[in-house]
DNA sequence: CTGAATCCTTCAGGATACTG
DNA sequence: CAGTATCCTGAAGGATTCAG
């Protein structure tokens, strides 16, 4: 959350459910980390191969953050090589299909938002 | 979006219409003040009161990124003292009902979270 | 009232090297 | 293979001041 340095009590502003999701699901990883893995058990590496661009280091990160909240789950298999596997749980495939209707918003309004954005600028640049 | 210091191609992850929503209402303030704007027209300080925490720079920044993005429309009123009305567009009233869903997921899940994290944690104090 | 500008702190996240 | 441990940078965001 991060408020910076100060430390007003800071009266309101919690108990927004939206905000818990946000919370949840914020970073630049864990969305892709949560799509990788809704096509079945997937192990760290092939992770660090699906999501694109990830450090390792954020991977683990957001694994870690996503098996606390019970996003996800862990399973080791003590082999050697050790194995190990994350899955979605029930709770976090609800938030798949959930975040589809976004994805549904974002498809609709993209070109309106590029047109928005375009308007906009040159309206500056016309200084 | 920054991806750090270095500069690889990043050859894929973009084109993800997720990350798209994401990056438009990312940040501790963009969805506050598209709830707070969601009621009707609302002026620069009633927001200011309304999303609670938010710094007048915060507040100003995210209002030029959503107008930006055709979320939201500005509407001077050439009086005196100035007053100037923010109002969600009807594309920013999808979203806004869209995010309604996540709110639903959220408080169905909200217990089940806060348990799976405090399993989580005292299985590890559990050192 | 509605901002823009400046300064400063905190933190997410990248690179890299090391371990069981 | 699946991590952990360091170190470092850029960006987000808070405080405060100035201006139309």
């Amino acid at each position: 959350m991060s408020r910076g340095h100060t430390d007003v009590p800071e009266p309101v502003t919690e108990a927004c459910p939206i905000t818990e999701v946000l919370d949840r699901v914020a970073g630049k990883w864990s969305i892709g980390i949560l799509v990788a893995a809704a096509q079945g058990p997937i192990r760290f590496t092939e992770l660090e191969r699906t999501v694109k661009g990830i450090s390792r280091r954020m991977l683990t990160l957001n694994l870690r953050k996503l098996e606390r909240d019970g996003l996800l789950t862990r399973t080791v298999h003590p082999t050697v090589p050790p194995k190990v596997e994350y899955a979605l749980t029930p709770m976090a495939r609800e938030l798949h299909a959930t975040l589809g209707e976004l994805v549904g918003w974002a498809e609709r309004h993209r070109s309106a938002i590029a047109t928005a954005r375009a308007a906009y600028d040159d309206a500056r640049a016309a200084d």
